[in-house]
DNA sequence: ATTAACTATTGACTTACATCAAAGCATGAA
DNA sequence: TTCATGCTTTGATGTAAGTCAATAGTTAAT
């Protein structure tokens, strides 16, 4: 939750947590068909989202982290849209739509700080409908660890280290690659001295070589 | 603006409402950086909506018609971060965006109906990374007829003619192929009889055919 | 400690779509 | 009517990524 609350406000804000509630690694906080009730905060933890279609193919739709607000996908039709597996022991904090709702009408900072985070949404899934529809394969994970290491940098980790939560396969759905795609980039990156890989760990060595590889042009 | 509301409610609708505004065929609704201040209702006309990334290339990430909203990625960060052009002469409602959060205070029902259109906004653009990332060219094109006719049904037209608004370019970008893979395609339809093409007129002869290219396996 | 079950890498080969190129249609202006 | 312009179709060829397959490294269970 942002700043610039008065106590008596932060109070309110209280009552929107429910309780808490823990996810095992593996394990659903919600699936596609579940009855919609809740918004959750990611208090610790990494997820996964993602989409099936009838014939079994999945698409991730994206990975989320501490801090992070997941489940807006219900709100349309009551029920959940997607699936949220959790890619690591987490921790959420159910906060209750309706109980969203009324708050937001009484505190107007709640209420636009909800619809900015339902817009920032949507503005990321564009941006991955541009790396889907126009991006090459090295673009994409470029872009990838960019934004990862981004967002883990903001929660005061390193920026130039990370340790991936998921799978080759888990970020390649995610990005429209194969597996074998991810990994034949990552070897790449590394064989070019980009980046250090080991398995789910990898160090970005040149990050200036990674933006120019996510963004040509701004180097003409 | 959905039923429901009283007489009393209808005329504070009113008030967000705050004009309309044409714009012409080719000519920009809003574009990426301008500074956002309202929602548009979009009373006739048709829209696509697209982002480019800083080298030039173009990812249209929506088409949009009579009756639906546009404008909400601007929320986050207070300007729009994507363009939207008329692809046929239109009309559209100005709606002060503090207007509406404004109302949505004092009307339950608009805010939740604010909540729903972003929401189904976050939930259809994953039905596109669905498309993006694991579908093949027929597919994507079938699943791209399929919903143009039932939104234009929705909206009292006829379920099996339309006539496309936008170029096999902007199909393509939306879809993230190029345009003579849609040309090529819409020809493989035509030849099988699935559809009639003539340009810019298409026909469903088949939708159960279409259907089933869609989503192949409903029929194992 | 020894499996078993995942996960990741790498190579050989295939393919769906892209690219390049030419020609055919519409639409609108002069 | 004629020309110019922009869209669409179709063919020939190229290529990035997919598929198939073998191997090896990691993790978890017994």
């Amino acid at each position: 939750m942002p700043v610039g609350f008065n106590v008596d406000e932060m109070k309110k804000l209280d009552e929107v947590v429910e309780k808490r509630r823990r996810v095992k690694q593996g394990e659903l906080l919600f699936t596609s068909g579940d009855a919609f009730t809740s918004l959750y905060a990611i208090r610790s933890g990494f997820f996964k989202t993602c989409v099936s279609s009838e014939d079994g193919r999945e698409q991730v739709t994206g990975f989320q982290m501490a801090g992070e607000i997941i489940g807006m996908d219900g709100i349309v039709s009551d029920q959940h849209n997607c699936n949220a597996v959790a890619l690591e022991d987490a921790e959420v904090c159910v906060m209750p739509f309706a109980t969203v709702e009324d708050l937001s009408r009484e505190l107007p900072m709640l209420q636009r700080h909800v619809h900015k985070i339902m817009s920032r949404e949507i503005v990321r899934e564009n941006g991955v409908m541009m790396l889907l529809g126009n991006m090459r394969a090295e673009e994409r994970l470029a872009a990838f660890l960019l934004n990862l290491v981004q967002r883990l940098h903001a929660r005061g980790l390193s920026q130039s280290e990370l340790v991936l939560r998921m799978t080759r396969e888990e970020i390649g759905s995610y990005l429209g690659l194969k597996l074998e795609t991810v990994s034949r980039a990552f070897s790449k990156f590394s064989d070019e001295g980009i980046i250090e890989v080991k398995q789910r760990y990898v160090k970005i060595m040149a990050p200036e070589t990674l933006k120019k590889i996510f963004n040509p042009q701004t180097f003409f």
